[in-house]
DNA sequence: GAGTTCGGTGTACACCTGTACACCAAAAGT
DNA sequence: ACTTTTGGTGTACAGGTGTACACCGAACTC
């Protein structure tokens, strides 16, 4: 088909590929709990008892789309975290790359919001814990910033799981408005507005310890 | 069977009821996409053509329980603003009110929790506007509060928008650690400080305009 | 009291579901 | 050159799915 021969790994690796894409493109107007097996392999191209060769079901496959979506999530993270941290204005910087970001990888954020509150078991649980991966990795981070020194670990955590749940929502709302480059315009300014409320509250606090 | 002999209305309502308990009951672990209509008959007891007499799709019904669900809400908005604006702690009183009813209601709350975000295309549309008209009542009452007087709209709506998007998030907490007491009193916690912290911004905020 | 309405039943059908099984061809290992 | 491994195929089956159709009996209407 591609003209040169292909190692088998290659193959193998490549259908693969064609299944978590296919699966994505699935989910752009549906959920995990409501495909089938057979959809999948039919949008993939291959007979459905093949799928079993990559994937011991719909659960284990979704499992494999967390992993994916959230090394393009810790991408994110890392873009805003190279920025200097006393750049003028932090909050518009970090907006913008998560608006890219979702932009940009719209069906992996599109699947993590929708499966994070209905996916099956396992994979809500996997997503669940990744997101508190995120939250304790931001409250580290907000641990070094001046200004916070006075703060309990709790508070700290506190503020973080806010912050994330802000993006989280977010995301959901740019995932919401794709293809309308003005509701996205939208959404930006008043995710930024809302990160700005918050650290102005964050920044009067002190901690009863 | 009850003894006495049911008009038709009554036996008609009574059904009815049973169907939307039994997909609240079979939503407990699943989601409304991946929900069959025969599933939906056979928890209910009936024949799944007798499901056509009551509602013509599962979607439908899906529309039904988000109306239901959404008097239970207004009740305990209700329930937040008849108390005196001059309490001592709001936020707690505010929270404890949130937590206490979606503990009572858990059922209608994870059903809205789920399908905002994975249900039929109409339901999620339904969901998102009823939690529109909840962000702007907030956003009026929020215009009476003293210190908001130099306040943009925008601003409000930013600020109710961060609110309501806070107590969807502790709901959705809430629902999550059903049945596990320290886990409720935890998130109970948990969602008081965020909101103080919110608030604390936003007594400090001053709109550009 | 005769006729109508309507919630509920049972049968039937075409389709989709997961998965077991036997098989193939070509790459990989020897 | 041989055997083995393996990604993919085709058939088959027992179930679940939505829904069309004809029907029933008791609550309603007149």
């Amino acid at each position: 088909m591609t003209g040169t021969t292909e190692t088998r790994g290659e193959r193998k690796q490549r259908t693969r590929r064609a299944i978590l894409d296919a699966t994505l493109e699935l989910c752009d107007d549906s959920s995990l709990v409501a495909l089938s097996l057979r959809q999948v392999a039919k949008q993939v191209g291959i007979v459905p008892t093949a799928f079993y060769r990559h994937f011991d079901s719909i659960e284990s496959l979704g499992l494999a789309l967390v992993d994916e979506s959230f090394v393009s999530l810790r991408a994110l993270l890392r873009d805003v975290r190279r920025h200097d941290p006393a750049y003028r204005d932090i909050v518009d910087q970090s907006v913008d790359t998560l608006v890219t970001h979702v932009q940009k990888e719209r069906q992996h954020f599109q699947f993590i919001v929708r499966e994070r509150a209905a996916g099956p078991l396992a994979v809500r649980a996997a997503i669940r814990h990744q997101v508190e991966l995120c939250e304790r990795e931001l409250a580290t981070d907000l641990a070094r910033l001046p200004g916070t020194e006075t703060w309990s670990s709790e508070d700290l955590q506190v503020l973080s799981h806010l912050i994330v749940m802000a993006m989280v929502a977010t995301a959901e709302d740019i995932v919401e408005s794709a293809g309308r480059p003005d509701a996205v315009t939208a959404v930006n300014e008043r995710a930024r507005t809302q990160l700005r409320m918050v650290l102005i509250g964050a920044f009067q606090w002190k901690s009863r310890d």
